[in-house]
DNA sequence: GAAGATTGATGGTTCAATCTTG
DNA sequence: CAAGATTGAACCATCAATCTTC
């Protein structure tokens, strides 16, 4: 086992541990105090960002690192509860926009802000502004290439 | 919204993409090759380092980042085929100890160099060896702390 | 036939409740 | 009553199959 290799083996380790560690913390942050859990929240970050805050399904999908059959399940949840709808597309009709509502731009919005502060705060706690730029840097890196939940 | 948040805030998501790339991607490799998850993989490993290869269930599942029930349900599956067993303690009846079988350590050995080497080449094919010191340095301190999964 | 979307069945994980033992 | 372990219900995600439309 060269050194190199026992590198690698700690950087995987430390990847599985530090994700656990972080989307517990956030997760349970986020469905305490508005219910939504960090699919969720990115669900509605990408459709605010989108044109007409509509996004076909499948793009979501990329976004998101979900199959299409995840999205349509994480979008069944935000349909139901009001913050997310549906628009049909005139030129193609197999397609299906997910589209933000109000209600989901007004939930966005007000959990934004604390969401934002839990992971400044999450990740400040441990790294000088530096090494943040490094990490991001980094991860950035290792995230790239076919990522897609449908890419095997 | 400042740099620094900024910067979190791509931290974050760069940790969420690259987990879900590399999870994806080590653990299609070991289910094809040796029909075992990563958690799978990760318990074998964790039993043959203990002495007598045995662990209490409540310690495993601290090392695996698990819930108690998380570890007997995996530990269902490895017991089911007969990697793993049983094993009572003397001196205290509430414990059952997790013992690796002969057929689990030869599992584990046969799993490894594989699963090592797919570590390896999928990290080295994306950092320096500075880089990977780096990145396996920062992700630790990020992961540390109460990060089990009975923590909350 | 391929692409977008959905559905049924399945696997893995958690939470809450329970059982047993200390 | 606390600790170790397990069980039932629920949740979230996947895969494989299907439906519709291009």
């Amino acid at each position: 086992l060269t050194p190199q290799a026992s590198r690698a083996v700690e950087a995987f380790v430390g990847l599985l541990r530090a994700h656990s560690r972080v989307t517990r913390e956030l997760n349970g942050q986020l469905v305490a105090e508005h219910g939504l859990t960090i699919n969720d929240f990115e669900a509605l970050f990408h459709l605010a960002q989108a044109e007409q805050c509509g996004m076909r399904r499948v793009d979501l999908a990329e976004r998101l690192l979900l199959t299409p059959s995840g999205v349509t399940r994480l979008l069944d949840g935000l349909e139901r509860t009001g913050l997310v709808g549906k628009g049909s597309c005139p030129s193609d009709a197999r397609v299906t926009y997910a589209v933000l509502t109000e209600a989901g731009r007004a939930k966005l919005e007000q959990a934004s802000c604390s969401h934002l502060a839990g992971i400044g705060s999450l990740l400040q706690e441990h790294f000088s502004p530096d090494e943040l730029t490094t990490l991001a840097e980094l991860l950035g890196r290792l995230g790239e290439g076919e990522a897609g939940a449908g890419s095997a």
